[in-house]
DNA sequence: CACTAACGTTTGATTCGCCAACGAACCTAT
DNA sequence: ATAGGTTCGTTGGCGAATCAAACGTTAGTG
C-alpha cells in the first residue's frame, strides 16, 4: 500500500501554517483549479478560454481592430492571431481589412458567433456555479468585491514597499 | 505620443461584463500579481518561492524525506531536486542518506535555515500586507475563509457537472 | 533468489503570460 | 515628394510553472 498516489492538488492534510497565510497560494490554487475545470469544459466543445473572451468583447463593444481587441481582452496581440484564426475558421468571426486604414483588420462577430458565445457563456456559468457552489449569493458578491478591490489597488500601485 | 504603452495588466477601463463574472479571471489576476510581487521581493535576496515553501515545511514538521516533503509542499519531486540543491548550497538545509532506508534522503533544516526562513517570512509578510492593504483585518480573514471553502470543496469534488 | 515497489534524479512536454522584431501601411514635416 | 517616425498584424521565441515518463538504486516479500 502506498501513501495515496493521488497526491494531486490539495492533498490538504498537513500544510505548513506559514503557507496558509500566503494569499498567492490560496488565490493561485483557486485560480488554477477554476481554470482547469473551465478549460476542460471548453475543450470538450472544441473551444478555448480566449475564444470566449474575444467573442464577449466583440458582442459587447461591437466590431474592432485586433489592437483594440487586444486592449480590451488583455490577450496579447501576438496570441490573438491564433485565436482569430480559430474563430474565423469556425465561422464565428469575420476578419476583413479596414478600408479606412488598410493596416487594420476589422473583426466582426457573426450570427453563428453570437450563438457560439451563448453556448460558451452557458458552459462557463455552469462552471462558475459548480466552483462557487458552497457560497451563498451574498458571499459570492462579497468575494468578487474583495478581490476586485485588491486588483484595483494593485493596478494603480504596482510598486513595492 | 502613443496610446499609453503601459497596457500592462488591468488597463481596466472597458472590460466586457461577461469577463467580470469569471472567477478564474479575477482570482487569476490577483494570484498573478501577488506572485509577481512576491517573486520580485524574494529574488531581491536571491531566494525563490519554493525555498520558502520547503523551509516552512521543514521548520513546522521536522526533518523529512523528499517524497513526504513533496507531498506537504505540493512541489513536485522532480522540481524539488533543484530547490534542495540551492538550499543545501546555501547551508540552510542538510541532505543526508537515511541509514534506515538508503533509498531516502533525510532533509534537515539548519540553524542558518531557520534564520533564512525568518527572513523570507518577514519579506512575504510585507508583501501580503502591501497586496491586501485596502482590506481591513476582518475582510482579509473573510477573503481567506471564502477562498478556503472553495478550495476545500474543489479538492474533494474534482468532478465536473 | 526473483519480483514488485518506492526513492531520488534526469529529462522533457505543455501551457501561459510576455516581449522583440519585422514588413506593410499610414501620417506627418520638410 | 520624400524621408522619418508610428501603428498595424504577424512571426518567433523566452521564462516560469505544472506535470509526466523513465531509469538506476535500494527495500521489502514470497
Amino acid at each position: 500500500m502506498e501513501t495515496s498516489d493521488e497526491l494531486r492538488f490539495d492533498h490538504g492534510e498537513e500544510t505548513p501554517e506559514r503557507l496558509r497565510r500566503q494569499l498567492s497560494r490560496l488565490a493561485g490554487m483557486t485560480a488554477a483549479q477554476t481554470r482547469r475545470v473551465a478549460g476542460e469544459a471548453l475543450r470538450a466543445v472544441g473551444a478555448h478560454k480566449d475564444h470566449f473572451v474575444v467573442l464577449a468583447a466583440l458582442a459587447e463593444f461591437g466590431p474592432a481592430s485586433q489592437a483594440t481587441l487586444s486592449g480590451r481582452t488583455r490577450v496579447y496581440k501576438s496570441d490573438l492571431v491564433a485565436v482569430l484564426n480559430d474563430l474565423a475558421n469556425g465561422g464565428w468571426v469575420r476578419r476583413a481589412p479596414d478600408p479606412d486604414d488598410r493596416r487594420r483588420n476589422v473583426i466582426t462577430i457573426t450570427d453563428d458567433g453570437e450563438r457560439r458565445l451563448a453556448e460558451l457563456d452557458r458552459i462557463l456559468d455552469d462552471v462558475n456555479e459548480h466552483v462557487m457552489a458552497p457560497l451563498s449569493r451574498d458571499e459570492r458578491a462579497h468575494l468578487f468585491a474583495l478581490l476586485g478591490r485588491i486588483n484595483a489597488h494593485l493596478s494603480d500601485a504596482p510598486d513595492r514597499a
